[in-house]
DNA sequence: GCGTGAGTTCACAGATCAGTATACCTCTAA
DNA sequence: TTAGAGGTATACTGATCTGTGAACTCACGC
């Protein structure tokens, strides 16, 4: 991740090519000389900067996973109130699909790679729970009574809403609106429909 | 579908092969040579039999299909009440999640195949809508005040649970304990958290 | 000037992929 | 008895896959 300002411009293009290929068509579905035409750059060159594919789909990874991220996190720096802010990667998601409307490269990668011993699937995996910490840090600031059972239905409704993004349905509308729901009777102290065990 | 019946039983031992082989390790990381020899038959019976791999993944989904189908039926029937047996699908679940521990087959097929036009990527699509739709039957039989948008939450909350299966996360309880709270205070004229738009 | 590193060109290895061809075997039913 | 369906065995095609070898160009900094 840090090594993106030592990578060579050549590299910068062939990471990009990856990225847009690889999230558009599935990443088995994508072959290396596929990715250096696209890339303007022989598959030397490819080989040159990444090594191999599985490291080329580990960085692809990994650079969807750090603009997801810091994405989420200025969208909770924005918030007013830190009750509003459990919800903010609701919103941070609804800004990332208009640009990303294919699914979420990590639960497609999850799929495409079975194997936990594959670093593709660690990181995939890493980034998932990731996020259910997160949600958990930010039900922990917004004073919610049982933090750890909140954020679990957080991520439950925010995977939920990823993983039908490839239907005809406004599914995010729907998470985000019960989300939001279930953080204000998680905090305040009104009527909660349902106390998590 | 209804061509098991005429299926020879060399046939039905290359599905059941091609079912453990495409779930365990997805289905462009398996050959057809691999199927063939997992089910001790000949390369050219495998093709008599279903033309080409395509086919024969239609032909894993659609087996698939029919037996999660038959589960939640069953599961549903078993149900003392209509207001219980709409959360029955999470019920059978749990039940599926014992002997399909590798996440929900359409999921990942549709993570393979992101081109919509592929046949797997229908009927993996169709089986989404499927369950969607039941939910919406279910929750207008416990007489749901608003039937379309409660589905949409415990379909949402499904999927996050399928989905999820690949962590290490009891995510399924989670999900499940909040359809039965979301469908209490929408059948009953309890205090609802959230009236849906 | 001269070396160094980034990139190119292009051929090629070795494996695996889906799918086919040919010839033979065996059981059953007409 | 014989035809045909289901199956086996084996070799093969042609495409595609990841990855490598070796020689070449070019720009830049000392």
């Amino acid at each position: 991740m840090a090594e993106a300002k030592l990578m060579t411009p050549a590299g910068h293009r062939v990471l990009a090519a990856a990225g847009d290929l690889f999230y558009d068509r599935g990443i088995t579905a994508v072959g290396v000389d596929l990715i250096a035409e696209h890339a303007g750059v022989t598959k030397r060159t490819l080989y040159n900067q990444f090594g191999s594919k599985d490291h080329l789909v580990v960085a692809y990874l990994e650079e969807r996973e750090q603009r997801w991220q810091s994405l989420v996190r200025a969208t909770v720096a924005a918030c007013d109130s830190p009750v509003e802010a459990v919800a903010a990667p609701f919103v941070a998601l609804r800004t990332w699909n208009t640009t990303n409307p294919r699914g979420c490269a990590f639960i497609n990668a999850l799929a495409e790679f079975p194997n936990p011993a594959h670093p593709a699937h660690r990181v995939a995996s890493n980034q998932k729970l990731w996020l259910l910490n997160l949600f958990e840090e930010l039900a922990t600031a917004a004073n919610s009574s049982t933090p750890a059972a909140l954020a679990m239905q957080l991520f439950v409704l925010h995977e939920g809403a990823l993983v039908t993004q490839p239907l005809p349905l406004d599914t995010l509308t729907v998470s985000a609106d019960l989300a939001r729901a279930l953080v204000a009777s998680n905090t305040e102290r009104g009527a909660a429909v349902h106390s998590p065990s």
